[in-house]
DNA sequence: CCGCTATTTTGACACTGTCAAGATGTGTTG
DNA sequence: CAACACATCTTGACAGTGTCAAAATAGCGG
């Protein structure tokens, strides 16, 4: 259970103690860098200080490492959506509103980690892990729990929370996307888009 | 100018004739089949009956093929898009309806060619060439004009169009992508989803 | 000290995108 | 018709990738 590597990085003993994390960590550090196609499990590894082969005692291939990530990605979101909603400063419009432009403000901070925890790569087929299906899950779940709270009590118009819960949360994906992907030219003004996203949904506003 | 080829697609003569459209036909068709992160060059190369390096003398490299395919998934959209809001017969509650809802359909019906075209692996970092370029910002236009229409005519709330624009692209792009990239699980019902979006940016719903 | 197990490494394979150099057609000009 | 220029295609090669099998090494319980 040592850490068994010096404030470098560099090993000292042939078992590094704890590689699965540190792994992990470089991981994300190299995606945030330069993007999740350009993460080769090789770099990562001599980044980490280990052979090649070294990862897949700790996961079972690449896209298992990826979901790993991944999972961490949304217990990360859950807890901040779950701070936001259960703020009892804010009103319910706030709420919403910090709902909306929390997520992607989460987007945009961490473009590279959001493109890989909602992306494509580790949903499509059937690439998803049970371990990441078991946090993400449970995220979904209370998204769409406070939409339809917020619903109930006459906050957002539409009478399906499950379609709404689904169509503002496209809203965010794909306003997220847009920016992350370089599709939207003018990239500086996410924050307006992200309010003029809140007055849409809500009801009062004409 | 001849095609050069016989029903099977067997080449008759060394010269292929137009290796570049049919490269382009194959490559979407494999795309199809197996998705953009299953295409490969060689693949695709021998799908056409050539060899592998033969497609490098109708487009400089992957990337500039990709662009090629999603250019015209630009101009297939756009001209749909332009259909349904010059048709006569229909009201602009109408027209809104089906730009809605043909926007999700088009990216349904075509998953992995929508995500070629929309998705991030021509569009990150400097990928999109000049091509590429000049038939989408067109599309994205048209969607922008379309928007401001039917906010000025009171059918959409909000005041900024261009921002209005933004949110509402997002949300089809973000609903068709999560049901593509296979996050939301009952995938059958994208029509449902789709008409609720539709009741959420109208202004007369309550 | 021996051996068992977890961990790491080396070697290898198939596959990828892409470049350089050579081969083969097609068209044009004298 | 012949010779040359050019477009097109092929072969060979290289670095990089994910991943498997087998060998090497370390730590731990007896």
């Amino acid at each position: 259970m040592n850490s068994a590597t010096n404030l470098k990085g560099v090993r000292l003993s042939y078992h590094h103690g704890d590689l699965r994390q540190a792994l992990l960590v470089a991981a994300k550090a190299l995606i945030a860098e330069a993007g999740i196609e350009n993460l080769s499990l090789r770099k990562l590894a001599e980044r980490a200080g280990v052979s090649r082969t070294a990862p897949y005692h700790h996961f079972s291939d690449k896209n298992d490492l990826l979901c790993a990530i991944a999972a961490q990605g949304f217990l990360r979101r859950h807890q901040e959506a779950r701070d936001t909603f259960n703020n009892s400063r804010l009103t319910a419009e706030e709420k919403f509103a910090e709902f909306i432009c929390g997520y992607i403000k989460f987007a945009a901070n961490n473009p590279e980690e959001y493109e890989l925890t909602f992306g494509r790569n580790i949903w499509k087929q059937k690439n998803s892990t049970q371990e990441l299906r078991d946090v993400a899950y449970p995220c979904f779940q209370h998204q769409l729990e406070m939409i339809t709270s917020w619903q109930q009590m006459g906050l957002i118009s539409g009478d399906n929370p499950l379609r709404t819960s689904q169509v503002i949360w496209g809203a965010v994906h794909g306003i997220a996307k847009l920016w992350i992907d370089g599709i939207y030219t003018d990239s500086a003004q996410i924050e307006e888009v992200s309010l003029c996203a809140v007055k849409l949904f809500i009801k009062t506003a004409s």
